[in-house]
DNA sequence: ACAATTAATGTAATCGATTGCACGAAAATA
DNA sequence: TATTTTCGTGCAATCGATTACATTAATTGT
């Protein structure tokens, strides 16, 4: 019940009378070892149940085999997904994943990576947080020579990868999906352009407009937080300010649960009188008494890539140069209830 | 650009021409060292920007300052607002925690478990997975002499402490309020026994029949799992079957969300026709069009209070003795549209 | 049969920090 | 002034594994 002992390859060396290096040598396989004294190494690490020290091992090599992934919240499906992915690909390698929130804090974030630097991991995979101006914390780990890649939130820094969706097609699609059902008066409550994914949501959205020769009415658009409270507030105003649309684009999911529940507050039907369009395809949206339409993310995919980019770039240090590498996935809009137009 | 050199002790001893024993002591604060030359040593800290190096302090004492958390899945709001509770309490303290998700597989439960000792954590928060039987893996961890503290999901050992909500307690009460609104055919659509969660909940209905006179009737009882599919797939078999019923209590909210669903889809009304109550009060449900009655578990406090009973096991560790310490929270039920007869 | 290889193993330093023990110097005591 | 404490510091071992270099033993060639 008390403290094992941990076994050692000193342990191992004493019993067979050789020493510890040989033994070393032997558990790794070397050609410097003959095959007798191999197999009674193995054996008897196998008898004594060895485990090798990680921390030792990672004390001489530098290499711990984890590697640290940064998320806002770890409990939003997208987050998970990408979490999944990344696990997924790396798991097979021998590495470990460890999983920090920062609640969308800067000061946590930098906080989180510090830790991780300090706790020598291989890498880390993040997605910033809404708060993040400041990159300094960030390009301490480039500096560091720990590799480091962005997936989804990313920030623009020389030499660091990323991998994210084309948040751009994926608003112009459902945009234009609006459109195509007779939508005319489209809102788009969004986030804060801080972000990027944001930027370019609205950017898409604009576009296509645009492209279909509507007109873009400042009063439509909305910057909010990604919450369910966030989205009934933003109706709310909308109304309250007598401001008329036919349909709403947000992008986030919960945005668009909280829109829809206010509008039906106020006797708008869902989509007759307004269609609703999302964005993450969060779980939930597919459960609603009225399915909502949303744009998905592959946000599994986006993992299992970003891990690749990771391990290419620990081989390509080793070699000695660094590429940055900037992936870009296609969304995929899930057509459902909230957007179809009985008539059409 | 290039990796940077790590400051060391000897460094901060070479700099200043004393030995790096010395320096360890200054750092660390020891009275056996001058004000001059910790003051001394402070500052060159600080100007060399030294940062300790956790994995020779971990080889060295033996504590990493990292703790494992072990859930089935991180995207349960359940699970992540418990590992929020943890971080919570547990940050201050120098604590840095290492989340693993199993995804309901023993196979990885076991596995995660194995890297996690790897890893030299100090100690493991763990809610066991569906399939969970041996405890084989967990028993390795008490014997290892690393503090384990089980949550919400736990297995009966000798030794381990567990912090749980009173799943019965939380059961009884959902189902006597649905008594109390004029119910009295409820079926309940539970969980695997082997989970001793759903057993109590399950002991908790019929505690609570069998309270108000009612009888229990076996066609009423269904085993499923925790998913929209499920609850859609349960509802079905029981209208297949022609069973009639007034209520649902279900052990799980995705489980209503989906039978909801399917009765809807079948005409009945709800609360009128059929009434609905959840449990572990997801925040879908609030924001649902008609919001759902469930049984929330404070699973934030539960963590805090998890993290308290490992420091609490850390320092009796160092007095060599150990407490096995029970745990056991109140839920609260949250009453809202679907179990509130109009009637009434 | 003897020198030259080659194969197998051992020695010791290293990764960075901690700590028991020893030693010299200064301070307190007689 | 002589002697005992106390104080500050250094030396060296330790945590467990790896690895360059040294050394011994075995094998080969001539």
């Amino acid at each position: 019940m008390r403290q094992k002992e941990k076994v050692t390859i000193y342990d191992i060396s004493k019993k067979l009378n050789i020493s510890a290096a040989t033994v070393s040598r032997a558990l790794n396989d070397s050609d410097r070892v003959s095959l007798k004294t191999k197999e009674l190494v193995l054996k008897t690490a196998k008898e004594l149940n060895y485990q090798q020290n990680a921390l030792a091992l990672a004390l001489k090599s530098g290499r711990t085999f984890n590697v640290g992934v940064v998320v806002p919240y770890i409990n939003h499906t997208f987050f998970a997904s990408v979490i999944r992915g990344i696990e997924e690909e790396l798991e097979p390698k021998g590495y470990h994943v460890i999983i920090c929130q920062t609640h969308e804090n800067v000061e946590s974030e930098a906080k989180q990576i510090k830790t991780l630097l300090n706790t020598h991991i291989d890498g880390i995979f993040i997605s910033v947080s809404k708060t993040t101006e400041s990159v300094k914390h960030i390009k301490e780990v480039r500096d560091e020579g720990v590799p480091l890649v962005f997936f989804d939130r990313k920030k623009d820094i020389s030499g660091v990868s990323s991998v994210t969706i084309n948040d751009f097609e994926g608003a112009y699609e459902a945009t234009t999906h609006l459109i195509q059902q007779g939508y005319t008066n489209i809102a788009h409550i969004g986030g804060d352009h801080k972000l990027e994914i944001y930027k370019h949501r609205y950017d898409g959205y604009i576009a296509a407009l645009k492209a279909h020769n509507l007109p873009v009415n400042d009063d439509l658009l909305l910057q909010v937080n990604s919450t369910v409270e966030a989205g009934i507030e933003a109706v709310k105003s909308l109304l309250k300010n007598n401001i008329s649309f036919d349909a709403i684009f947000s992008a986030s999911d919960y945005v668009a649960l909280g829109s829809m529940r206010e509008l039906r507050a106020n006797g708008f039907k869902i989509p007759e009188d307004v269609g609703v369009v999302g964005f993450s395809n969060e779980p939930f949206t597919k459960y609603l008494e009225r399915p909502l339409t949303t744009v998905g993310q592959t946000p599994v995919l986006m993992g299992q890539i970003a891990a690749q980019v990771f391990l290419e770039q620990i081989t390509d240090v080793k070699k000695n140069f660094r590429v940055e590498k900037k992936v870009v996935l296609s969304p995929e809009l899930y057509t459902r209830d909230t957007s179809i137009k009985k008539g059409s």
